[in-house]
DNA sequence: AGACATGGTTTTTTT
DNA sequence: AACCATGTCT
């Protein structure tokens, strides 16, 4: 193999001369089984790529021998990347993907020997929804008492535990029969067998759509290797060295996976003496993992897993990584200190060489609101007095909902940022639409993604005809599609419905021919389904504002095709679905290196395997973090602190950790204590800007000498060294106006300016910090309860919210979400240019409905928009059809404006 | 059939 | 506050 010369040439110091002693040996290990046990920063990554060219180039193994998993794309692709740096090309002929797109490989290529025809259908969480309400509305399980998720999460976990449908039902209900259409659950007590007939219903309808869900991709797998010896045997000698990334996030069935494909049950024998994984024998396996980062056991993952690795796997050995390459050493203590709280845990102690660094910044906000405030001008500081780039910094929180506050504070303070996670793009109604015709354009089989399109858009086919055909097609055990087919032949099925059947029927058909002879070019089958269908037509049309964002989504889904198309080889309708299906909120962050030039936030979850120079933990707080839900149960708790562990070990320089004392949930205040992890944090080790908000101080009693003193703390003490910004007058304007726009003059105390006029219930976010105004003025109990913040959200600064970078990336292009969907603000509908050209072609050109063009428009240049009036242009992006424009439309906002579907003009 | 209103439920975290 | 399911009216 010619490319194969250039990396065994390669010298193996070059592998291992930067390297600490125990990198160097988990690089260098020659054994059957190895745990490499990864602290936090400790280099794991970088010692996994290592191995792999080790194993390549000392070893001799060929890439198509290496199987290396990781459980994220994003994870994936930097480590391919790194690979292609250290070895060259032939990094590609090795399979680094994740555990479920390994398994879409193989499920693909050897699924038909279990039933999978190819083309099977993968379905996310709310089709895997919607068959459940399916199944449950014919068996008449009340889903108020068994909801869809409580059902889901029963079906993971036998899924999990690799225990089948017919092993749930012979235990709970043995005389049912998947296809029953009716079975009488004896005590309504017991809900088990509730549960093992759904499941097995669920498994039968699955199957008969040709479909799949996230968790059967890895269990069918198990299957596949199980019940068909050869096709073992093949990919038991094809990959001769496994490597797991992440391996305490590994559930049971990825752990039985992972034994299979290595054949470690096999029984074949080895030499002991080898020193390369020979031909034969089990493959030599590597798993690198923290069992203090495991934070998924609720999604399956067993941390038994990683703590038995000695003990599971013959002549395993372990090898501890302990050197932290990341944070600073205070950064460490606190991290050693939380994690040391957990019970039953080996003890181990990361440290570093890179100095004690500056200490951990705390401050205790009164609310929210004021705590991302606080945040976002800390962000300002960082970056405009010390130079930081926004992209060094990221914020992190428990659960996607504590978003919201922070991101309308940097809006406020005009930081740029991303926002990682929340609703996928692919979960956007109107993408899942169009998905949902590509799925069942693929797989007509398909009976969730067909009915969910039955009547999309609007063809006049409601429930009525939707439980005609149904009917018709469980009379006859056969598909809903096969019903639409023989449409005919249905009985009582009014003209007119019959009709709009038969449209329906024709479209399908139209597009699976198109799909058919165009199967390569999943782009223009997507144009085509979205003009077919009308879907974009009507969108257009549309008076609702968010649809105009529709439009936008579609067309930005059209480009993620296009695009896909383009990187891959042979491309495929099925190989870009499938790509769809399993993206993660972490593919969307920019690679390494990459400077995004904003401000990251995400959950703690996304934020694993990142490191940021500047982290701000946000919403310390019992009940927020560790989560209510969480609190009670001694092994959740512990999942907790090992999240708050991650987060901790995210920074490398400075970390900052924030609670606030009020924060609304479900629509109401509640007010929240510390969380427990600050205090077992030493104290020592965290420079409080402000310890106790303004209530809880009040409630304690002045410490000091009252109001006075209260002030200073609040205000004074905020430099950090060097900074000369602060105390006074920051404090004052920027609180006092926090409500609405920034230079509104408020006094000092001025929440109560425009706070009057909420009544209790909903205005009492409370702007401003209520603390002192409240102080003097209310005796206590209401101290946070004047403002009016949550009016505040779309009102003076008009639609300024959400116009910052809060666009969400994928695969490399962006989407823009708009302001309307998620501020609440309302836009007045703007009357579309007309598209002349509307009919009969791609709608990246359709969408091209004003002829403009990049190239026109430089920084500086000024610019009118028809609903938002004069802006100059900030900055403009190049990538062809979907240019996007930064505009300043001053008190408006700055916008990111998609070129080619921007109402503008040039001035 | 579809638009609209009402009311109850909801949030942990994600491949 | 936002979402969904159900119910009512046109």
């Amino acid at each position: 193999m010619p490319q194969d010369v250039d990396f065994i040439a390669r010298p193996p110091q070059e592998l291992i001369g930067d390297l600490n002693e125990q990198q160097a040996q988990a690089v260098q290990y020659r054994g059957p089984a190895l745990l490499i046990g990864a602290g936090a920063g400790s280099g794991k990554t970088r010692v996994l790529t290592r191995r792999i060219a080790w194993i390549l180039t000392q070893f001799g193994a060929w890439p198509s021998q290496v199987l290396a998993i990781t459980f994220t794309n994003k994870a994936a692709a930097e480590m391919r990347e790194r690979l292609g740096a250290l070895i060259g090309g032939v990094a590609d002929r090795m399979w680094v993907s994740t555990f479920h797109s390994a398994c879409v490989r193989i499920l693909r290529r050897d699924g038909e020997q279990i039933g999978l025809k190819s083309g099977f259908t993968i379905y996310d969480t709310a089709d895997c929804e919607r068959l459940i309400k399916l199944v449950c509305a014919d068996f008449n399980i009340d889903i108020k008492r068994f909801t869809p998720r409580s059902i889901l999460a029963r079906i993971s976990d036998y899924k999990n535990q690799l225990t089948d449908a017919s092993t749930a039902l012979a235990q709970y209900a043995p005389d049912f029969k998947p296809g029953m259409r009716h079975y009488s659950f004896g005590q309504i007590g017991d809900p088990e067998p509730v549960y093992a007939v759904v499941y097995a219903e669920y498994q039968y309808r699955l199957a008969l759509a040709n479909a799949v869900d996230f968790d059967d991709l890895i269990v069918r797998t198990v299957e596949l290797l199980r019940t068909q010896p050869h096709v073992a045997e093949y990919y038991r000698h094809k990959f001769r060295y496994i490597l797991v990334d992440e391996y305490q996030d590994t559930n049971h069935a990825q752990y039985v996976l992972v034994r299979e494909l290595a054949g470690v049950d096999a029984h074949e024998p080895s030499d002991p003496m080898a020193t390369e994984a020979g031909k034969s024998g089990p493959a030599w396996v590597t798993v690198v993992g923290d069992s203090d980062q495991s934070i998924y056991a609720f999604r399956g993952a067993d941390i038994r897993n990683i703590q038995d690795f000695e003990k599971d796997f013959p002549d395993a050995r372990t090898i501890m990584l302990e050197q932290n390459y990341r944070s600073t050493q205070t950064i460490l203590d606190a991290a050693n200190a939380v994690i040391a709280h957990n019970s039953a845990r080996k003890p181990k102690k990361l440290w570093t060489a890179l100095g004690e660094g500056d200490k951990i910044i705390g401050y205790a906000a009164d609310t929210a609101q004021l705590e991302a405030h606080w945040i976002a001008q800390q962000i300002l500081h960082l970056h405009e007095e010390k130079g930081l780039p926004y992209s060094d910094m990221a914020i992190m929180y428990r659960a996607n909902a504590q978003s919201r506050s922070l991101e309308e504070g940097l809006i406020q303070a005009h930081i740029p940022y991303q926002l990682i996670g929340g609703t996928k793009f692919y979960e956007r109604r109107e993408v899942k639409d169009a998905i949902a015709y590509l799925q069942a354009i693929v797989n007509p089989a398909d009976d969730i993604n067909m009915r969910r399109i039955l009547n999309v858009p609007k063809r006049g086919l409601g429930t009525r005809a939707e439980s005609q055909l149904t009917l018709f097609a469980n009379e006859h055990n056969q598909t809903f599609w096969w019903a639409i087919e023989q449409l005919e032949d249905i009985e009582g099925m009014s003209a007119r419905t019959a009709n709009a059947v038969r449209a329906f029927r024709e479209l399908m058909t139209s597009l699976r021919t198109f799909a058919g002879e165009h199967d390569s070019k999943p782009s223009e089958i997507v144009a085509q389904v979205l003009e077919q269908s009308h879907m974009l037509e009507l969108l257009r049309k549309s008076e609702d504002p968010q649809d105009e964002s529709r439009v936008e989504n579609l067309s930005q889904l059209q480009s993620v095709a296009a695009e896909f198309e383009q990187n891959t080889p042979d491309t495929t309708l099925a190989g870009f679905l499938e790509t769809t299906a399993l993206v993660a909120d972490s593919d969307q962050l920019p690679g390494e290196g990459h400077d995004s030039g904003k401000v990251t936030l995400m959950t703690l979850h996304t934020a694993k395997g990142l490191e940021y120079p500047i982290v701000f933990l946000t919403g310390m707080e019992q009940g927020t973090f560790p989560h209510s839900r969480a609190m009670e149960n001694m092994d959740e708790l512990s999942e907790e602190r090992r999240l708050a562990y991650v987060g901790i070990t995210r920074a490398k320089r400075r970390l900052y950790l924030t609670r606030a004392a009020v924060r609304a949930q479900w629509g109401r205040q509640s007010e929240m204590m510390p969380s427990q992890f600050l205090d077992e944090i030493p104290d020592s080790l965290i420079d409080w800007k402000r310890r106790e908000a303004g209530m809880e101080r009040m409630r304690s009693g002045w410490r000091n000498d009252g109001f006075d003193d209260g002030f200073s703390d609040e205000f004074g003490g905020w430099d950090d060294g060097d900074s000369d910004y602060g105390a006074g007058s920051y404090g004052r304007s920027s609180y006092g106006s926090s409500g609405r726009s920034r230079t509104s003059s408020g006094s000092a105390f001025g929440s109560h300016a425009y706070g009057s006029s909420g009544t209790a219930s909903n205005a009492a976010a409370g702007t401003g910090w209520g603390s002192a105004a409240t102080f003097k003025s209310s005796s206590g109990q209401t101290a946070y309860g004047s403002g009016s913040y949550s009016s505040g959200r779309s009102r003076g600064s008009g639609s300024s919210t959400g116009a910052y970078g809060a666009h969400r990336s994928h695969g490399g292009s962006s989407s823009s979400r708009s302001s309307a969907s998620r501020s609440g603000a309302v836009h007045t509908r703007h009357t579309t240019a007309k598209t002349p050209q509307s009919q009969g072609m791609p709608i990246s050109q359709i969408a091209a409905d004003n002829d403009l063009n990049i190239a026109d428009f430089h920084v500086g240049d000024r610019i009118t928009h028809d609903r938002f009036g004069l802006g100059k242009v900030v900055q403009t992006q190049d990538k062809g059809k979907n240019s996007v424009i930064t505009v300043d439309f001053g008190s408006t906002g700055v916008k990111r404006l998609m070129l080619r579907l921007a109402p503008i003009e040039k001035l």
